[in-house]
DNA sequence: GCTACATTAACGCCGCGTGACCGTGC
DNA sequence: CGCACGGTCACGCGGCGTTAATGTAG
């Protein structure tokens, strides 16, 4: 059982956003002091980070923690029908993540051109002709 | 020169979008029409896709409107101390780039991971121990 | 009883989306 | 003169950052 500080640590998520997903009841602690600090066990700290890792796929908080939601669901199903309805859901999910990552592949690209416009224009080159 | 619509349509952003982008005085239409039709010449398009294409690098508007103007000036500055100064101006802004785009190789590698994840576990595999 | 760490509000900011309502251009 | 296209407010929202004022752990 770990604090939100050290959670915030070993994740590199502020304090803040931790709490603020919780507000949104994406990652909750799975406990409390008697005083009330937010205790986070191993698993908690790994979601936190799984989350921190999907950030660039762009998914709102809310499409994460339904796609969290389905998974646990997934993982603790034993309804063989239910288990393939969540299956297709996640599927869903899947397949908005990998065109995601098609995207962010573009963007990678092209952003890395600009970037040694950048550099080249820096180092005294004259502008030339650069296909943005 | 060519009015809004075609611009957004050309470019690939939203008339809104574009509208903010004057605002901020990060993008500013060439012309108005005697109506108050704003109105973009070919380089104004150049530079709306180039904001556009660096958007990933996740400079704040106000930090590219720096940045593109430094290179606007060092474009047109004939004084050469202050192509110099101008120009160390824009190695910053590049140099920063260039880190940008390291992350984004990093998180590339890390979502794409996280997609394969999800898709396995779509399609029926039971959660292994995959590292986050 | 000190000090580092935590708690809950509450407001602020950026980058637009989204109407509402009215004017232009062809 | 009709109808697509454009104009200016102005409010809203997501995802936190940032105080401020107070309490807890050890």
């Amino acid at each position: 059982m770990h604090q939100i500080g050290e959670a915030a640590d070993s994740v590199g998520l502020s304090l803040r956003t931790i709490r603020h997903y919780e507000e949104v009841g994406l990652v909750l602690p799975s406990g409390r002091t008697a005083g009330g600090f937010r205790l986070y066990t191993d698993q908690d700290i790994d979601r936190l980070r799984l989350v921190r890792h999907m950030k660039p796929l762009e998914f709102s908080l809310e499409e994460m923690r339904d796609l969290l939601g389905v998974r646990d669901q997934l993982a603790g199903s034993p309804d063989d029908s239910e288990r393939k309805s969540l299956a297709e859901r996640l599927g869903m999910y899947a397949a908005a993540a990998e065109q995601r990552c098609e995207k962010l592949r573009d963007q990678l690209e092209a952003v890395t051109a600009v970037a040694s416009m950048l550099s080249r224009e820096a180092s005294g080159k004259r502008p030339s002709g650069v296909k943005t």
